[in-house]
DNA sequence: GATAGCGGAGGATCCTATTT
DNA sequence: AAATAGGATCCTCCGCTATC
């Protein structure tokens, strides 16, 4: 499916609460298991999640929690950084990146999820494609974070008291631990030890939620 | 050739300490 | 006291290997 598609089928459900969309027996343990309204809106879309790296043929699709006003309540993961490691601490060009392919096409979706989960509601989204001119500036700031916390990651293995990577954070985008137990050490080849004992994983922060926001649809 | 089960990637949010 | 920063944690899905 293309993301264009996508926003055609996702168009009558804004504004819905989710009690009208799904099941109740869909939403059993929505609180507890925190990814649940993220795969919900994936099959209400009909993705078929067989498509590799990204949720469609050419772009990704992200939901976070937000208030009533649409405003985030929470960052936003992206991706985890366990495997590619090494690319980082050796500044691999951004646009190669596993990292700028998830977020070069994005379609942004806040939930607002305020009172019961029947009750929460899919906001209007955002579509964010990094390649058009009205989003250059965005795009080179995340450029720009991105070398910076490559930069960032290399000085905490050199220079922290406990040898690990530690949150990195550039303007827009950050890098900070995402694992559950049991943890996913981090291994580097360049230094031929673990940097982390746990994994990571790129964030945006909410300063990129509350800019794109300023053109939802 | 099936099936179980394990590990890592993917879906995210929660919690506590620190800063403002 | 409220907001942000930094760290921790939760569940699900899927592919690969081990085992049937």
């Amino acid at each position: 499916m293309r993301l264009e598609e996508a926003k055609i089928k996702l168009q009558p459900m804004l504004n819905c609460r989710l009690g009208e969309l799904v099941t109740p027996e869909q939403m059993t343990d929505i609180i507890r298991a925190k990814g649940r309204t993220g795969q919900i809106i994936e099959s209400l879309l009909g993705l078929d999640s067989t498509n590799g790296n990204l949720d469609f043929v050419d772009g990704e699709l992200k939901t976070n929690k937000c208030d009533s006003s649409g405003n985030p309540l929470e960052t936003m993961f992206i991706t985890q950084i366990s495997s590619r490691i090494d690319e980082l601490l050796e500044k691999k060009d951004f646009y190669e990146t596993l990292l700028y392919e998830k977020i070069r096409n994005l379609l942004y979706v806040p939930i607002c999820k305020e009172g019961d989960p029947e009750d929460w509601i899919i906001l209007p989204f955002v579509h964010v494609d990094l390649r058009k001119s009205e989003y250059t500036n965005i795009r080179l700031q995340i450029e720009k974070d991105y070398y910076y916390i490559c930069e960032l990651l290399k000085k905490h293995i050199e220079t922290s008291t406990d040898g690990f990577i530690h949150t990195s954070s550039g303007e827009l985008i950050q890098i900070r631990s995402k694992d559950s137990k049991p943890y996913t050490p981090i291994y580097s080849k360049l230094y031929k030890r673990n940097v982390s004992n746990k994994n990571h994983a790129f964030y945006f922060k909410k300063d990129f939620m509350r800019y794109i926001n300023s053109d939802r649809y």
